[in-house]
DNA sequence: GTCTATATTACGATAGAC
DNA sequence: GTCTATCGTAATATAGAC
């Protein structure tokens, strides 16, 4: 089992799902310990108990997070390249730039953990490669599905350090008209 | 001209130039004052009479930076292909995601002016224009000139996350390989 | 123009009551 | 298991000497 034995899950799960909001949207480093277990009702003290320190915690949420985004390409069907399609377009969608605490955690977190122990980096290429894996079975080629992830993490994170939507929608539009050029080559 | 005048100009430059590297390195939002102000051999007193507060030292950085980028692609020959896949393999390199403090300022700190005042950000969008305007006479085709810049800041946000070489090694040539698609659309 | 010193607030983390 | 209270440190920013 992923998480330790006992009632202490429950809190736990909600500490994280809560506070990886929190840190998508206001950054994780920039956040302290009392304002992540606020999220989710507790105070620092109780964090303690769930966490060694503030270095657990992101490992827990990118875990939590990549998995979640996994499961939002699983239900894709890999003969369809037109669900395929829809699901690029969510996410390099202005809706998807103004959302952050709703989105993929890569845009938002992934260079937070590029400064981060190496203990969170490899939970962090674990759930990557997962992640790439679906969408290489989706895609139909595993190195294409990672080029799509890196064209569509730097076109939000891009997008989202713009002014105005006009700015915002020439990058993402870029990238969704690439994204088909690429699907396009197969 | 883009300083004030008198001989501020010099010490601002260079707490410009000498504190965009530690932002690189460690995150501008959980760098201090103090650390930033050292990098350029000053104090927090001096800081405060180059800038009103932390925020517009981000715009700086970034403005600063992202002419640097700019710099580094003018050069190249828009007749010549092999001088623009020279730099596009040279941004997409191990040495560039191992070296963040003096590489590009789009995979460190993009996220961050995502959560800057609107006056960096629009900084921002105005020195991504110029970039963006640059590498697309080199290219041929503006918006193809866009997702190239939005796969490879994504490519090296992605590696720099990850635990091991293998795994950045094949994030970084994926999406070499998918640069090479796209241009080989045009 | 830069320093030292400091006011004030917030940080990460721990101790002990319940 | 969570709370309140707190320790020690570091944050942003300012005041005043030189």
């Amino acid at each position: 089992m992923r998480y330790p034995k006992g009632q202490k899950a429950e809190s736990r799960e909600k500490l994280v799902r809560a506070s990886a909001s929190l840190a998508k949207q206001r950054g994780f480093g920039v956040s302290g310990v009392d304002a992540l277990a606020e999220t989710a009702g507790l105070t620092s003290g109780a964090f303690y108990r769930h966490f060694e320190g503030k270095d657990q915690l992101l490992a827990a949420i990118v875990e939590t997070e990549l998995e979640t985004t996994r499961a939002r390409f699983a239900t894709i069907d890999p003969a369809s390249r037109e669900q395929l399609l829809i699901a690029i377009d969510a996410y390099l969608s202005l809706a998807h730039v103004r959302h952050p605490e709703a989105g993929c955690v890569l845009p938002t977190l992934a260079s937070e953990v590029a400064r981060a122990p190496d203990e969170t980096k490899a939970v962090f290429e674990r759930a990557l490669r997962e992640l790439t894996a679906v969408l290489g079975e989706k895609v139909g080629e595993p190195t294409l599905a990672s080029a799509l992830v890196s064209l569509s993490v730097g076109a939000v994170t891009i997008a989202r350090a713009l002014a105005s939507d006009e700015a915002r929608r020439e990058v993402l539009g870029a990238a969704r008209k690439s994204a088909r050029a690429l699907l396009a080559t197969l």
